[in-house]
DNA sequence: TCAAAAGTGTTGCATCTACACCCATGC
DNA sequence: GCATGGGTGTAGATGCAACACTTTTGA
């Protein structure tokens, strides 16, 4: 973001050089280098078909994957996502990515974690940073791919399966089963999940494996996890949600994006007084349903 | 962590290669890659002197830094680090670099962020993974560096400057001034860090510049910073203050670390509350001092 | 004796939780 | 009419902030 200015004018090291000097003698391609990559973990809603008249159309959490073309994994869904260009950082490399596979340039875009194990790729060493954006639902242009490379929209399920703890003497155990169900139009994919934490005398590791991986790419299905495990801890304390909404949207539809990211019910009028700061509501209503029509509301710039 | 099984045998590719096939005659050379490097903020808690036999050592945040001993910043000071080897995972290359430096294995550890500006380094590209260590203020072998560099602890101070609100249209834009200082024995180091969050229709964009910085290497400064938000935004919701206290402490030796970590004073009484579940205490005493004496605890493991 | 810190109690206010209830619509 | 969702009120529990107060020690 901001060039360095050159800080050690005029000093000189051991063998006399100065800062100008030593760069200019400075070779970079003495040590071996891994890959870098991006990916990204595009959210947004949608809502399923409803034909009840009556009832509302379900919100469903869905994520953008790539079907590979190429080995290795090839067949399975991957998360977007490719090279670090030498003349750009890792943040327009993310946005580059973005707009390549949706279009999209004016969306949340937040870095989530980068995975660096050493066999994560087969082709050769690759560490990637992941970053998730979150789209609203109106601008879903699914499969702006360029390439032919084929796009689809998954809905993400992400639940415990079972947890147990084992005391041990200065700490415990904790092991947690979830499974991550990535539902396609025609597919469904799957993965299993196994965190770890280990507290012992106040130190705390976390160990992530993935057990079971089912149609996805890569280690994409722990990448997920982890998306998953951010966007919860954050729905309660930001207003990221909000990134996920269009302009215009009723209380209730907000309160089906908590809740289908959270993955459990909400009381409504709770809901509605924890989110009334962050609303403003406007003098349309959303009349075509069969009942009371729905006052719509946008997000409350004001807080 | 886990090896990948190969997920795609027998499937062939375009040119009718088998994955197997498609992997010997893979070159992982074709294109030119960044380097790689983790930097390690190791954090721990110290006391400074103090000559009244009634009062209480003051604690202190400090910061462990490493003198640059070649160009570029020769003679500045850097957060320790290095470079990722081919054949280990960040979080063993950040082990490792935590080895080197401190002699310490077991204390807390935590990806912090990766920095990827085209030109944080003059030499080259490079970009860094930061780690975050926490280690509890016994276990202090300062300057266990093998090689020639020298180590020292500085305090760390960061504080809100000036802070400023622009309405705009859609949104505002809040710029905040922090100021960084590091103190060590014989040097004090600042920064000037300018964070500007621009909000607009609900996207947000944060934007963390450098304006000075005094004695600090690289974009050093501005990853102590983030270190700095994150400690304090994750010490309200989480137990990490524990990492930084010894086996054994009083209330007030904790509520210290809390009030260094905030930068502000916390009320006896609901700080011992707040804690209450977190602690277990002892049957042991701190008698030394010119006041009544003070009941010793420890981490309580049942929470 | 007394400064400094250890440690506890109280009160008011804000927030969360669970549940009950009425309102308006399209078919 | 009625199923469905829109929308509000209330009582009890819980949590937090601010302040006041008592206790104990070493020099």
């Amino acid at each position: 973001m901001k060039k360095q200015e050159s800080a050690s004018d005029g000093i000189r090291n051991k063998k006399g050089l100065t800062e100008a000097e030593f760069l200019v003698d400075y070779n970079p391609a003495r040590y071996e280098r891994p890959s870098v990559t991006v990916d990204m973990l595009i959210f947004t809603v949608k809502k399923r078909k409803e034909k009840n008249y009556r009832k509302l159309p379900e919100n469903m959490l869905n994520i953008l994957l790539i079907k590979r073309g190429e080995h290795p994994f090839l067949g399975k869904w991957a998360l977007p996502g490719g090279f670090v260009n030498m003349d750009e950082s890792l943040e327009e490399a993310a946005y580059r990515e973005l707009e390549e596979e949706t279009g999209l340039r004016d969306v949340y875009l937040e870095q989530l974690y980068t995975w660096g194990d050493v066999k994560r790729d087969p082709r050769t060493r690759v560490i990637s940073t992941s970053y998730m954006a979150l789209a609203d639902s109106r601008v879903l242009s699914p499969k702006a791919a360029d390439d032919a490379a084929e796009a689809a929209w998954f809905s993400v399920g992400y639940n415990l399966l079972k947890e147990s703890r084992e005391d041990t003497k200065d700490g415990y155990i904790l092991r947690q089963t979830y499974q991550l169900i990535l539902t396609g139009d025609e597919e469904k994919l799957t993965a299993v999940l196994e965190v770890t934490k280990t507290v012992n005398k106040g130190t705390v590791l976390i160990d992530r494996k993935l057990k079971e991986s089912e149609g996805i790419a890569f280690d994409h299905g722990r990448i997920i996890a982890y998306a998953m495990e951010r966007l919860r801890s954050k729905i309660m304390y930001t207003d990221i949600a909000f990134h996920l909404m269009p302009e215009l949207f009723t209380l209730t539809e907000l309160q089906q994006v908590y809740e289908v990211i959270l993955g459990k019910e909400l009381l409504k009028a709770n809901f509605r007084r924890k989110v009334a700061r962050m609303v403003a509501e406007t003098k349309e209503y959303r009349t075509d349903a069969g009942h009371r029509p729905s006052k719509l509301y946008r997000f409350n710039i004001e807080i």
